[in-house]
DNA sequence: ACCCCTTTGAAGTCA
DNA sequence: TGACTTCAAAGGGGT
């Protein structure tokens, strides 16, 4: 996978490490290989091939509602640039009314609602517009605040929202950074592009250029960008970009519309004074209610005020933006409510996509990341290390004290721990034996419990066991059993049976 | 209020 | 360099 900057050491593996074992059974192979035609390969090889396929010669998946293939967006995406370009006069005027017309229509259930931009949709190739900022789009170093408020409405104008008929893998909604920043660095969509997946340094056109990074340069961004408007300000105790900005600041609030950038500053900000998806403040509530008062905020230590520091997040990768996308989609369909359970629908679906279909979320991703690194040239991942309160340092411990963990359990059965999982449970996480109190409390033989062999695929019932802990074995005695537990649900785990033809409850493709 | 669960992928640390 | 860890999102559920 040509990840940008080389990517991490696991990347080049479509399953995580710990990725339960069930899912990867013979079922999604035979269902795998039909579609997309490929069989298992090197899957560093196969990773590499997905953007190279995106980008190159237009795939257009063939899968219903794939729509068109990357060379119309790719079309599209230059269509668009050029017609944001020359609409660049215009945009101003153009701007407030898109800007209006977006923030009623468009994003009003989006969870990136706040953000005004243009968008490209690689799955159906719709660019759509809004009141985004234009300076960026100019080309011009100092355009930060030039063209701002201009918005441009290109292509369609395909409501950004979900809705129950649109095509499944179309990466409908908008992603958090490259869709915020989209417009304002059209320039660098095109030339990622164009240059095939190989990253290449922005040249003197990049973001940074247009979004003074220096203190000093936060008064000079003009407050007049649509996208930095109070509306768009993540100043809701939250704060965060999961927030419906609209609902951040009443028409009473005592800000105006374009408040002062410094007061921004520590909301969801960029050190440029630009609100930011991946910005996160540490205490939205006392924050706002700083700024509420009038106040200044009581003097604090150094390390306080470290603590405060605005949290910047990760950006997300492909499969996260996946499942931004699809979650929705699937507890409409589903009665299911937990995440966890969802999250595991979204896996196999995941897996189930064809690479053309991958390729979108990772070209998404690699855009998304691209974007995170031109904006925070100094942010590092390891920066957000430690703010998921402690666990690490715990399961660290844990795992090399319980015999119960599947590390132990392979340890002392022999296993390879990589590619053998923690024996009746399959496992590769904690043994789920030893979660639910079995026995000794934890696995004690790395023979399964029907007595097959080690590395034999992990039987349906224990999937299904899993995946509804509530339902025993002997509940579940039919694969179709949880399809009758979900009526309405398309994402049946029968899939994981040899015995149920491929692609079995999921919805037509 | 806080943490866990669960998924995959990216990026970090460590030996 | 490989193995391992952490964190991104989400929200119900448990403590």
């Amino acid at each position: 996978m040509p990840q940008l900057g080389g990517g991490g050491g696991s990347g080049d593996d479509l399953g995580a490490t710990d990725e339960m074992l069930a899912f990867k059974d013979e079922g999604e192979q035979e269902e795998k290989i039909p579609q997309g035609g490929f069989p298992e390969r090197d899957l560093a090889d196969l990773k590499s091939s997905l953007v190279n396929e995106s980008e190159g010669a237009g795939s257009g998946s063939g899968q219903a509602g794939s729509g068109p293939g990357q060379t119309e967006v790719l079309r599209r995406a230059q269509n668009s640039q050029r017609l944001y370009q020359d609409k660049i006069p215009d945009a101003l005027e153009e701007g407030l009314k898109a800007q209006d017309s977006s923030s009623v229509g468009m994003y009003k259930e989006s969870v990136y609602s706040g953000y005004n931009l243009l968008v490209h949709y690689p799955g159906n190739g719709v660019s759509a517009g809004a009141g985004a900022g234009a300076g960026a789009g100019a080309g011009t170093g100092a355009g930060a605040g030039a063209g701002t408020g201009a918005g441009v409405v290109t292509g369609a104008g395909q409501s950004l929202h979900a809705k129950p008929g649109q095509p499944s893998h179309g990466v409908t909604q908008l992603t958090p950074l490259y869709e915020h920043f989209s417009s304002h660095q059209t320039h660098i969509s095109a030339d990622i592009n164009q240059k095939q997946g190989v990253h290449r340094p922005l040249q003197t056109t990049d973001i940074s250029s247009f979004y003074s990074l220096s203190p000093g340069g936060v008064g000079q961004i003009s407050h007049t960008m649509g996208w930095a408007s109070p509306p768009l300000y993540p100043l809701s105790p939250s704060c965060g970009y999961r927030q419906h900005f609209s609902t951040a600041v009443s028409p009473g609030a005592p800000y105006p519309r374009f408040t002062h950038p410094s007061l921004m500053l520590s909301s969801g900000m960029h050190t440029t004074g630009i609100p930011h998806p991946a910005i996160v403040p540490h205490s939205g509530k006392q924050e706002l209610q700083h700024y509420d008062r009038g106040l200044k905020p009581p003097s604090e230590t150094k390390q306080e005020k470290e603590a405060k520091k605005p949290t910047i997040k990760k950006p997300l990768n492909a499969f996260m933006l996946y499942m931004k996308e699809m979650r929705a989609k699937v507890i409409a369909e589903c009665t299911l409510k937990e995440s966890a359970a969802i999250n595991q629908i979204l896996g196999r679906r995941w897996h189930a996509l064809s690479r053309e279909e991958q390729a979108k979320y990772y070209e998404l991703a690699r855009k998304e990341r691209q974007l995170h690194m031109q904006l925070y040239p100094g942010w590092s991942a390891r920066d957000n290390y430690g703010k998921k309160k402690r666990r690490s340092r715990e399961k660290h411990q844990e795992s090399n004290t319980d015999p119960g963990s599947p590390k132990k359990c392979r340890a002392r059965f022999g296993l390879n721990q990589q590619t053998d999982w923690c024996g009746p449970c399959r496992r590769k996480k904690k043994c789920i034996r030893y979660l639910q109190g079995e026995g000794e409390g934890r696995c004690t033989s790395p023979v399964s419990s029907d007595g097959s062999a080690i590395d034999s695929p992990p039987s349906p019932l224990d999937s299904l066991q899993y995946i509804r802990p509530a339902f025993t074995p002997d509940q579940l005695t039919s694969p179709t059993d949880f399809t009758h537990r979900q009526p309405n649900c398309p994402f049946s785990l029968s899939l994981h049976l040899k015995s149920t033809p491929h692609g079995a409850g999921l919805p037509a493709r």
